[in-house]
Parts: structure tokens; C-alpha cells; sequence
DNA sequence: AACAGGATTGCGTAAAATGCAACAAGAATA
DNA sequence: TATTCTTGTTGCATTTTACGCAATCCTGTT
């Protein structure tokens, strides 16, 4: 089946400007997208209308408008995980000192759906809406072992020590599965170390990932024992609540 | 200037689907789109190829996909005001123990961009992407009177202590702009009070407003004067900070 | 296995979208 | 303030796409 290519045109613009902060003008959103000026202007103006995009009064760029946070709000209320798992993080927090994390599978890539932030001033940022790739993260490691994802088709390297060989990946995901966590040392982002277990719904089908993250200076080797069992402790008790949760 | 039309209709499909918690088939997005099964079903595969839509794999009905998530995190991460409410909204929370909102304006609508709720069992539920009337709820009323929104076409009644005349709105507006806040008593939420001010930015032009929302038996008449003045005090210092941040 | 209902898909054609160019609007410069 | 430049909007003829119809496939139920 082709795609209906107008629609795609304009979920294209949306996708532009989502990596686009300090906005976009029609001319060059008509030079990515390969279409005229007009077209552009009248695929924007479509857009607009329904609150897709909104122009900057200062800068007169245009830039994402507020109807898909609002959207996002619906995907969100969907999910019983989310609701669930708050407490835990909020628990997963204040046990390690560190970012709490809660994410899912989503279009090949690992979805933070929640998070509860450490205070400490250092700390990473992975806001509600973060989609990061699965092999470098211990959140999408922990998707890949236990989860029905396929291997990502292209393993970019992120860092030197990012798993880039497919066998080498699927060797680590066999140790992730043994030992019922995965750990993530500077494979996505550099001098920072996540630690991150499944969690399981009823049926035993792993249904997301929950974890922490900090800094390699707070995440010593000599405290990874501490915080990976209060991990795998705090996710099996996420994972018990799941189980009655159907 | 038309609309295109097929993006048009992608994009009302998506409003369809985020009021639709339990799905959609193909053939009632036809019919409600008032178009072919073939056209909807192409639509929605468009939509499914970029990450808009998904398929429940149970109920076998179409959803709101994971990208808008991801585009929500986009419009957030923008929003200075946002990141310097934060520390505002945890200790407006704590002050008064009810749950705290931060609202800006958007589309003729109260946008709610952050929330830290309170720990009581009974609460408001307002969550990030949340859009409210701008004429019955707090956040909103202050953004029409201390803002550049035009009052609503239609004043919609949600209980009957809604405000529906709009002579009755401006005066009542005129009102919040000499007491520097706004109050909802049950006009859109039965057995629902808020209170909210105002932010300014370095210019002292109003860019959101933030309050409190609880349930009538906790936010009675008696403790009001406590709680305004609380919201009062927080909202000053946040519209300081705004305006060293620019 | 048979049946019903929902979804997908090929194809001709009607309708929509496009590109071009003129013009309007806004910003920058002298 | 006037002029020039750049960007965005819009009418219209042409090109292309999306549509609707109908046949077929897929899934679930009995």
C-alpha cells in the first residue's frame, strides 16, 4: 500500500520541527521537503489550523504548536504501567539518590514514559517523550532481552563503547537475561551509567523497563551491588503489582 | 488559503482517536470522516508508518501512536517558563498540600505544561497536556484578564455556577485583575475549587499562570485566605525569577 | 468448515495538489 | 522616510494524487 503523500509531507514537517528549536521558515522547510514555496506555505497553514504549528511572534520561525502535547496526554492516560510504576520510582529515587526511569518499546527505540528526578545538581536529562535506541541503553537492553523487539537492523556507535557487533550484542543480551539486569557504562552517553530491569505484566510479558541513571562519578563501580539490588528489588515489586493489574 | 485536504483528514483523525481511549476501526473512522473504508484505511496507514497510529494487538483497534509523545517533549523542552516553575510548583504542593498547576495559553485554551501532585487521596486530576475552558477554570480566567486572549466566542456552561454572560465574565475579570487573582468555585468542576495568579515575564507580559486545585471539603471558605495568599507569594517570586531569565 | 464482518488493494477517473509567477507583507538598509 | 531585498501568500492552468467502487483477503465466531 503507497502512502497518502500529502499526509506524509505534512507528518514530515512535524518530525522537521521537532528537531528544529529555534524554529523553521517555509522556504526552508520547502527546500528539505523538495516541494515549492507553495506548497510549503499551504501544507504550514494546514497545520496551523489545527494546532500543529505555531509561528513565533519574534523570530517569525515556525516552530511545533501545543496540540500534540495534548495528544500526548491521551497516549499517556492509556498506559496502566505509568500510573503503577510512579510510586516505585518515586522509591527508586530517593533509595539510590539517582534519576528514575520508566520507559517502553516504541518504534524500535526504548520511550521514557516517566521519570523522577534526582536532586543532585548533575543528574541526566531524559524527559517524558526521550526515544533512544535500544542497544546502548539499559533500558532498551532490557526490552531487547526480555521483550519480543528485534535486534535493531544498524547498531550505531554512540560512544567507544557502544556494542556496535551484532554477535556481541547478542552474547550481552544472553548475560542481561542471566543475570536478570542490564547495565549500561557509557555506551550511549559518555560518563554515564544506567542500570535497568524488565518489568513483567500477568501473563509474564515484559511490558516495559524501569532503572536509574547518573553520573559514572556517583555511579561507582564500588556502589553497583547497592543500586542494582535496589533496582531488581523495587522492579519485582513493580512487576508483582502488574501481575494483579490486568 | 483551503486546506489540504488529505492532511486535513489525517490530522482529525488523530483528534478522533485521542478522545477515543478504547480505539477506533477502520470502518467508524469512515463513517465519522464521512469517507470510503479504503481512504480511511489508507489514512491510517500513513499515519501507522510515521508512529501516529497503532494497532491494539487484542482489541485490534487503532490508537494514538508513540510519536506524539515524542513531538509533546519537543514543545515542552522550549519552554523556559517550565524548567523555572518546577522548584515553584513543589513548594506551592507542600505549602498547601493541594496539587499544583502550571497552565499557559493555548489554541483559546488553558494548556496545563506541569503538575506536581498532592499526596491526599482525593485529587484533581490535571494532568501535562491537559486543555481547560479558559472561562471557568482559575489558570485560565487569569490568562483572559491579565493576557492578550480574547474572551471565548461561546461561554459554555459546565455546572451551573459557570459564568455564561459574558458581561457578567468581564466584570468578573475586572475583578481578578484588582485582586491580582482568579478563583474557581465549582464552575467547571462540581465540587472543585482553584486559585490562581499570573506570570510575567521580564517585560511584564503574562506568559502563564500557575495555581492550586483541590476538592470544596479541603479548600473550604476558612482556609482560603491562607491558600491565596500562599499562591499569591509563589507566583511573585516565579515572575521575579522570569524576569532575570530572558 | 462455513459464514460474517472488517480491512486491504487494484484501477479508472474525479478531484485535489502542485508549481509557476505575480503580488503582498515585512524586514533591512541607506 | 524611501527603497530594496527577502519571505510568504495566493490565483490559476496543469499535473498528479487520492478517491470510490468492488473484488478479495484476513480474522474471529459458531
Amino acid at each position: 500500500m503507497s502512502e497518502i503523500q500529502s499526509l506524509a509531507r505534512g507528518l514530515k514537517i512535524l518530525d522537521l520541527l521537532s528537531r528544529a528549536p529555534e524554529g523553521v521558515t517555509i522556504t526552508e522547510l520547502a527546500e528539505t521537503l523538495g516541494v515549492d514555496k507553495g506548497s510549503a506555505s499551504r501544507l504550514v497553514a494546514t497545520l496551523a489550523r489545527y494546532g500543529y504549528t505555531e509561528r513565533d511572534e519574534v523570530s517569525r520561525r515556525y516552530q511545533l504548536g501545543p496540540q500534540v502535547v495534548s495528544l500526548s496526554r491521551s497516549v499517556l492516560a492509556r498506559l496502566p504501567l505509568r500510573d503503577a510504576a510512579k510510586p516505585h520510582l518515586r522509591q527508586l529515587m530517593e533509595t539510590t539518590g539517582e534519576c528514575a526511569h520508566l520507559a517502553v518499546l516504541a518504534q524500535g527505540k526504548a520511550l521514557y514514559i516517566d521519570q523522577v528526578e534526582s536532586p543532585a545538581t548533575l543528574r541526566v536529562n531524559a524527559a517524558v517523550g526521550t526515544m533512544n535506541p535500544l542497544h546502548c541503553t539499559a533500558l532498551g537492553k532490557v526490552l531487547l532481552a526480555f521483550g519480543d523487539a528485534p535486534l535493531p537492523a544498524t547498531l550505531e556507535p554512540y560512544t567507544p563503547q557502544t556494542i556496535t557487533d551484532p554477535q556481541a550484542l547478542r552474547h550481552h543480551l544472553e548475560e542481561v537475561r542471566r543475570l536478570g539486569y542490564a547495565m549500561d557504562d557509557g555506551e550511549f552517553d559518555p560518563g554515564v551509567r544506567c542500570i535497568a530491569v524488565p518489568i513483567l505484566d500477568f501473563r509474564g510479558k515484559t511490558i516495559g523497563s524501569i532503572g536509574i541513571s547518573g553520573p559514572a562519578t556517583r555511579v561507582t563501580p564500588e556502589r553497583l551491588p547497592e543500586l542494582t539490588a535496589a533496582v531488581l528489588k523495587i522492579g519485582r515489586a513493580l512487576s508483582e503489582r502488574m501481575a494483579f493489574t490486568r
